[in-house]
RNA sequence: GGCGGGGUAGCCAAGUGGUAAGGCAGGGCUCUGCAAAAGCCUUAUGCGUCGGUUCGAUUCCGACCCUCGCCUCCA
């Protein structure tokens, strides 16, 4: 059985089928960070979520060409650029290099491209003069320029294929800018925004004057650049499922470009938000956490990510601190087995995975990428292995089967247990004292000595072989 | 108001028309000089409430309650 997932066109678990004739190319995208501030855990659980897409894809064999954009022209980062007084690649840059070392410390592969808007204007405009040569785009006086959804819809597109939208029931007013009171229908949304005095030095030139792209154009704009104008997979948080990934679609498709019944997406995926505490993140509530503050709490990126993975992406997850605790423990857990299972496998030749482990997290990835089935699995034979290894039934060769199984899922899970290291030979020393004490029954120095030892640093696991050191 | 997700043990979280994965926490045990660490075992007559369909429902249907998201630039 193949790979099959949730697809938001059509609200249905389809099987995945790349667009390459020959099977082997899969184009992905995903919407990436507005950088006008450090991002928070509930924007990683989607860009670990992408990692975790993008894994799996690559560990089915695709030839996986993975997309993010990064958004550094849009109204907060005008907002904070003009009140901090500096130039906006100056602003932006200092977020976008804090967004990708946290994408690291989370263990995520990086996107093998991630285009700029700043550095896309030229496509994007171009792409604005396809909408308006073919009539779904209109300007204004201002020289603002809008996309018409009703034109759009009169040339037999589609618009509300993600979402199910009754116009007549929209909530509309609030949100709506004033300086959008040009456009021909609330529904309608800007491609391109006339040069405001408030923007700044922020702005250029384009045939309809001075201004700035909106925000929905870049992706369609760079997407097809960079993957073609119909390529496999899209993704995001569920959140940009209306109106931006919606109106991606609709830039893209109603520019012409396409052949009749070409998409510009076959298959678009959202990921859930993430609840901290019991409830929604907010600044207010004191539970709106960047990855900064959680690492300086003492949680690491590798317990972050494993949280962050232990729950289906389609389902809205409960983070907590609580959580991270657990976190902890549960990888400890399985670096034990793994510690164990390396020793065990000592001098083994290298050997062929063992295929139970594969086959059962296998299944579980291809369901909709259910990564909590694929956690019990990795637990149950972690369990398995434990019992096989206090009972002394475990081969070298058995255990690096074992191992070779472990390694190629932590190509997809990138939780990587890392071996311990080696302890400092005064540690050692320190230990081997011990021992001499213990055998002499001097009960009180040995037991001075693992204080000494704990205080620097180390633990002692007594085992029916001997003493072992862990770093504490 | 409209649309779409959810409500499963103390907490987190899979799943199924035939009697509930996994993780954390808790309890018991093993090992140990004692500890620690580790390991093993164990923990839901029950899956929001009330009805209905069915031989059988947590799973399907209906109503209701609660909760989360979106409804025009929020992952």
């Amino acid at each position: 059985m193949g790979l099959r997932f949730l697809n938001t066109l059509s609200r249905a678990v389809e099987d995945f089928v790349p667009l390459d004739p020959q099977g082997r190319r899969v184009g992905m995208y995903c919407c990436g960070p507005t950088v006008y501030d450090l991002a928070h855990v509930g924007n990683f659980r989607t860009f670990v979520s992408a990692d975790l897409v993008r894994r799996w894809l690559e560990f089915k064999g695709y030839a996986v060409q993975h997309v993010m954009n990064i958004t550094d022209v849009e109204d907060k980062i005008i907002a904070r650029v003009r009140s901090a007084q500096v130039a906006i690649t100056e602003y932006t840059r200092k977020y976008e290099e804090e967004f990708l070392a946290d994408l690291r410390t989370l263990g995520c592969r990086l996107p093998h491209q991630m285009p700029h808007a700043t550095a896309h204007l030229a496509e994007m405009i171009t792409l604005i003069g396809q909408l308006l040569e073919r009539g779904v785009a209109y300007s204004t006086p201002d020289g603002s320029v809008y996309f018409s959804i009703q034109k759009y819809r009169e040339r037999g597109h589609q618009y509300g294929q993600l979402v199910n939208l009754n116009f007549e029931n929209l909530r509309v007013g609030e949100r709506v800018r004033n300086d959008e009171y040009a456009k021909e229908s609330l529904a309608d949304f800007a491609l391109w925004k006339a040069r405001v005095p408030e923007d700044g030095a922020v702005f250029w030139p384009s045939p309809w004057g001075e201004g700035r792209p909106g925000w929905h154009i870049e992706c369609s704009a760079m997407s097809m650049k960079v993957l073609g104008r119909s390529f496999d997979l899209h993704l995001g948080g569920e959140d940009l499922a209306f109106p931006h990934h919606e109106d991606e679609i609709a830039q893209s498709e109603g520019a012409g470009l396409h052949a009749p019944g070409e998409r510009f997406v076959k298959y678009w995926l959202h990921v859930a938000h993430l609840l901290v505490e019991g409830k929604k993140m907010a600044k207010s509530l004191g539970n709106f956490f960047t990855l900064r503050d959680l690492l300086g709490k003492g949680h690491t990126g590798r317990e972050i990510r494993y949280l962050l993975l232990t729950a289906h992406y389609r389902e809205s997850f409960n983070f907590t601190l609580e959580g991270l605790q657990g976190a902890r423990t549960a990888l400890a857990r399985l670096d034990e087995c793994l510690a164990k299972l390396r020793e065990a496998a000592a001098g083994a030749a290298a050997a062929a995975a063992e295929p139970q482990l594969i086959a059962s997290f296998t299944a579980a990835l291809d369901d909709d990428f259910n990564i909590s089935a694929g956690w019990a699995a990795i637990f149950e034979w972690v369990r398995q292995k434990n019992k096989a290894l206090a009972e002394n039934q475990l081969t070298p060769a058995l255990a690096a089967a074992a191992l070779a199984a472990w390694e190629q899922l932590d190509a997809v899970l990138g939780v990587g247990a890392q071996a311990a290291g080696e302890a400092p030979a005064e540690i050692v020393a320190l230990l081997e004292q011990r021992q001499a004490a213990r055998k002499a029954r001097d009960f009180k120095r040995s037991d001075t000595l693992r204080d000494e030892i704990k205080a620097r640093g180390w633990i002692i696991e007594d085992t029916p072989k001997g003493p072992k050191l862990k770093p504490a």
